[in-house]
DNA sequence: TAGATTGTTAATCGATTAACAATC
DNA sequence: TAGATTGTTAATCGATTAACAATC
């Protein structure tokens, strides 16, 4: 009822609308006009009322008998995740996971544009990479207030993590997205976001040998 | 009661033992010799009774009033989560990200040891990657018999995905990491740990502008 | 001993799933 | 129209958190 009120998003389904998205675009690549939530559930391995609840979220309304139109939902997803207000962003450390970051050119298909690397290392200061020139770390500060940037992109070592999670925040930076495997702390007004590749090694692992203890995978 | 049974560990605890651990591998680090859960909370910004209903189910047996042995809390985070077991995957796919995950040392640490990389691109096949050479796609099936392989890391082009999932399953991979954005369908004997970047930055981006609504971060 | 901490059971919370009415 | 599908409320399930007894 009230118009101030803020809506909190539950994280799965913040996880899951993305993969629509790219399902979706896939599918109207085939000239799919309309599209239920049973179809596309049973393509990602997913029940209808789930597929169903997520897109509600999103605002779009659906026609009964008829689905979505895939257009609209499209738009829809991409519009709710604010991926048409460009996100720019500063990566800092250029090792092997920032070049790829930096290579990756899908991310801007979401919103997101890195800007500009940075790095402390002054053999990685001037050299290009994905033609973008790595900056020196020194010139962090100016340019997050000059550029008026919002989101950071952590690559750096482990132990330099905090330190420049520390700088990324008194910089002005709102949000962080973590690669290192080290837990940060930064103010409750600082959204951090935590890549562990690590962890989700650890659940692919597990799960491997939770399976051959079963005996499910000796077919 | 039953030797037999398989307890299902919740996902959420599974990817919160990696973060222990490399917590406390930096704690012993600096001599400490006992730890409390309290302590692990607070420092990570969790609370005590899930960090200790997590360690639990490790099987691990703690002390009252003094906490746990720090090596002795390593070893069981360890063992659990089966990094002393050498995990060998090969991973197919050598452009920015593959290379970027060829070049990550840190995996070894976590059992996860990369022992080949594939490429169908006869232009990558043959170069040396932070020194493993990349081999031709084709001789993936006959290598993943010979060497007894059960992981594969999937970091291909989004077009191939579902392709190469196929000759992954069908020459005997019995865990998938799949880092491409699209959704594979395998038979249900697979485990599949799907890796989106997108999702990840979804996350992030909503909760910034969801921050940007409340007025929070406008200090 | 006193008290901090573990270990464990019970209560709460939130996400998923089920049920069913509305509708094109 | 009949029936598939949406939209929505209620039931279930699982993870988190609270409460408290056991213990070193």
């Amino acid at each position: 009822m009230n118009g101030r009120k803020i809506k909190i998003i539950p994280e799965p389904t913040l996880r899951r609308l993305p993969i629509y998205h790219h399902y979706l675009v896939e599918r109207r690549s085939e000239m799919l006009k309309d599209i239920s939530c049973t179809k596309i559930a049973d393509d990602l391995g997913l029940v209808s009322v789930q597929v169903r609840k997520d897109i509600e979220i999103t605002g779009i309304k659906g026609r009964p008998k008829l689905g979505y139109d895939v257009d609209e939902l499209i738009d829809s997803i991409a519009k709710f995740l604010g991926w048409q207000d460009n996100n720019d962003a500063f990566l800092v450390g250029t090792g092997n996971l920032g070049k790829a970051l930096l290579g990756y050119d899908g991310f801007n298909k979401y919103g997101l544009n890195i800007v500009a690397a940075f790095d402390r290392d002054k053999t990685k200061v001037g050299k290009k990479v994905n033609n973008r020139e790595v900056l020196d770390l020194l010139k962090f500060r100016n340019m997050v207030q000059r550029m008026k940037i919002r989101i950071g992109i952590l690559t750096v070592p482990a132990q330099s993590v905090q330190e420049v999670a520390e700088l990324m925040v008194e910089a002005g930076i709102m949000a962080i997205w973590n690669f290192a495997p080290s837990h940060i702390n930064v103010p409750d007004n600082v959204v951090v976001q935590h890549e562990n590749l690590a962890a989700s090694f650890a659940v692919l692992s597990k799960k491997l040998s939770t399976f051959d203890q079963a005996g499910l995978n000796h077919d």
